[in-house]
DNA sequence: CTTTTAACTTGCGTTTCGCAAGCTAACTGC
DNA sequence: GCAGTTAGCTTGCGAAACGCAAGTTAAAAG
């Protein structure tokens, strides 16, 4: 259980110590399309049961979702975003963007997704909080 | 209420098996710093030398990078971005942005990003490509 | 031509994962 | 109100992935 020292820590290790690894973030995706359940996610995505018990405990105690109790059946729990976990949909659209650009038609058709607030066909970017438009590496500088 | 019946393999999942496992992204963040080299990489990540060779042969074969000899010294090998890589720049800040928002205080300052383009500091976020608009979880609908 | 360096590869012990089975509390039918 | 069913887990075990250290190869430096 050796760890190394000189890891300067960012924020993207330490977000993909919360999201990054084979299943979570497909769990994050299942619930911004509105699943809740555990079978559900089980049904849907093909996981293991015990990884996914695991994952669904990792992410309540992270913050990022909040494990309750359905008032209509006591044996049945919600698992409902957070603030925190609704604020992974701009990680989870870039991902899907990405892949539906770079890797749709190799083996199924790319989401068509349509913003309803304007009632437009949108294809998802990151932009600059400033000015708008998108970021692209070479045009952003780091500081501490 | 939600949305959607079974959906099959789509774009997160496939962008997941490029670049869904604990080291893969983070490779991909030295790279968008600048880093083109395995020795580099090696140190500022404390990855263990046979899985920073796998993972960067599977990148290449993937297209994310480009892998050459550098001509001014024939024993190192210089890994560049290709157009496919530098796309998943938007998930990158997207990451970052997250991480900076609810895990930066735990353990370390978040970056200060500088939008060298219009020269503001600024916050990415994922927005509608027609209204510009961010886009939010409840505000999308997706269709095959 | 010997030494050093960069980029890997190999071997091996440890951790994580996938699958199947089992468990428990809560609901449902009779 | 008891038996059977269902939802949500937990446990056990073999298989795959990972971390570490040592070894290999090709090219540059001395």
């Amino acid at each position: 259980m050796t760890q190394q020292p000189p890891l300067e820590k960012d924020s993207v290790a330490r977000t993909l110590e919360v999201i990054g690894d084979r299943w979570t973030f497909l769990i994050l995706r299942e619930a911004f399309f509105g699943v809740q359940r555990y079978d559900q996610m089980q049904a849907n995505l093909g996981i293991a049961t015990n990884i996914l018990a695991q994952r669904l405990k990792k992410l309540t105690t992270d913050g990022v979702f909040r494990r309750e109790t359905d008032p209509e059946d006591g044996r049945r729990r919600i698992y409902r975003l957070t603030e925190k976990g609704r604020d992974l949909y701009g990680v989870c659209l870039s991902l899907l963007a990405w892949g539906d650009r770079w890797l749709a038609d190799a083996d199924g058709p790319p989401l068509t997704l349509i913003h309803k607030t304007c009632g437009a066909v949108t294809h998802p970017y990151v932009a600059c909080s400033a000015c708008g438009k998108p970021l692209r590496p070479r045009e952003v500088d780091y500081r501490l």
